[in-house]
DNA sequence: TATATTATTTAGATTTGTCTAAAATTTATT
DNA sequence: AATAAATTTTAGACAAATCTAAATAATATA
């Protein structure tokens, strides 16, 4: 079944807000989209009629399986091509979102999987998140926020929250992308700043918001061990 | 400006229908474009009135020079990534027409250009279209057709007229494709037949509908040179 | 040239996705 | 619990792109 692109978009949206919330309002819904609430609900009744979501009026709304297995789709999709957008033609990761907004729309499910093996079969998009398999799998990343660090902690950036061209310029400017290694060097509990280091360079700052909006993969920090005398 | 992908398709009819007819008709664009006349008199009103298009009722329409502009940027986006498809993603050339159908109406510039480089400029599709470059300069290929070649010319494919499945299919079973070299054995005045002969293959018959399909590039036939005695 | 045929346009509907304004329902607050 | 506030839905409208059927214009034919 072949859908228009802005049926995708709703179904991608409450996918996405589903994570949050088992049932998606109309209002975030109308928010995420940036369109009104009046709209969605015509929209949220169209799909109901095509079985991709359950609603009931006043209720708030959830995918069915089938809704969650098309927004899954879109979502490989998308993140398929924002890996070649940044790994093939060298856009900047902060860049890449826009155009894969369109890409993703593009139907051909042969077109999608023959661009994952050109791509080497990716894990992760340029942001860190999962990309789904041919199947619709989506693998669970276990991640942790970097503000719940405790001092000491190393760990590497994994994903950003939320994915903002403003919070890209902000990671940009201090040098942070997925992939890179952080040290929690203190963490001040008066504004829950906590200052970080990178290899090879000196600590920095970086805000509670900020901390709040890293996910990272935890390494237990190493533990200097004395070497035995004897 | 962006302009709908209905409206683009739209362009791109009258650009291509325009090589062959100075002024386009409502019913020639109505078959290319499988709608109806009525369809297409409300659209190309609307084209007008954004001056894409010069256009009087019972007329026919031509494009304006923006128009024309709009038309050959996305026939630079389809021929691109029909190249992309083939020699990227290993695409059959026969398949590629579809999916570019969609991905020419990608809107983003930048992609087009970058995706241009990472290419390394091609200069024409899998089809042997020419490719415009970013300026919407367009190379005029003198390509000459296979029906009208003399006995014994040698020559090289470099475009298929009707670019169908159909005669995909045909092309794909006799092994010609673009920049296959072919020689004239034989023509026969009876059915307009040709017999043609491949590079280590012997010769075989081809139909005068496909002659006047296939565009080559025409080489001066070799002419056997008698070695001086001495 | 008058008439038949074909091509094109107009008029009026339909579908999809959106909107505003008003009404209905749910949730929060006194 | 009654009322206020917020959320959600309905009703009615609109723009884009399409359609059918009828009317009009251009072209071909007798």
């Amino acid at each position: 079944m072949k859908y228009s692109a802005s049926k995708e978009n709703y179904l991608k949206a409450i996918f996405h807000l589903q994570q949050e919330q088992a049932s998606v309002s109309t209002n975030a819904l109308a928010q995420a989209l940036q369109t009104k609430a009046a709209s969605v609900t015509d929209m949220l009744k169209k799909l109901k009629a095509q079985k991709l979501l359950h609603y009931e009026r006043y209720k708030g709304v959830k995918l069915t399986v089938e809704g969650r297995k098309v927004a899954i789709l879109i979502i490989r999709k998308h993140r398929l091509w924002e890996y070649f957008l940044v790994h093939k033609l060298s856009f900047g990761w902060e860049e890449v979102h826009e155009i894969a907004e369109e890409l993703e729309h593009v139907s051909s499910k042969k077109l999608t999987d023959r661009l994952e093996e050109f791509l080497g079969f990716p894990q992760t998009d340029p942001h860190g998140d999962p990309i789904p398999d041919l199947q619709g799998r989506m693998p669970v990343s276990k991640q942790v926020i970097l503000a719940d660090l405790p001092v000491n902690a190393i760990c590497t950036v994994s994903n950003i929250g939320d994915q903002t061209a403003e919070i890209m310029e902000l990671l940009n400017h201090k040098n942070i992308r997925i992939g890179t290694k952080l040290e929690v060097k203190k963490k001040f509990s008066f504004d829950n700043s906590l200052e970080v280091k990178l290899r090879n360079q000196s600590a920095f700052t970086i805000s509670e918001h900020l901390a709040k909006n890293l996910f990272v993969k935890f390494e237990e920090p190493v533990v200097e061990k004395s070497k035995p005398v004897h």
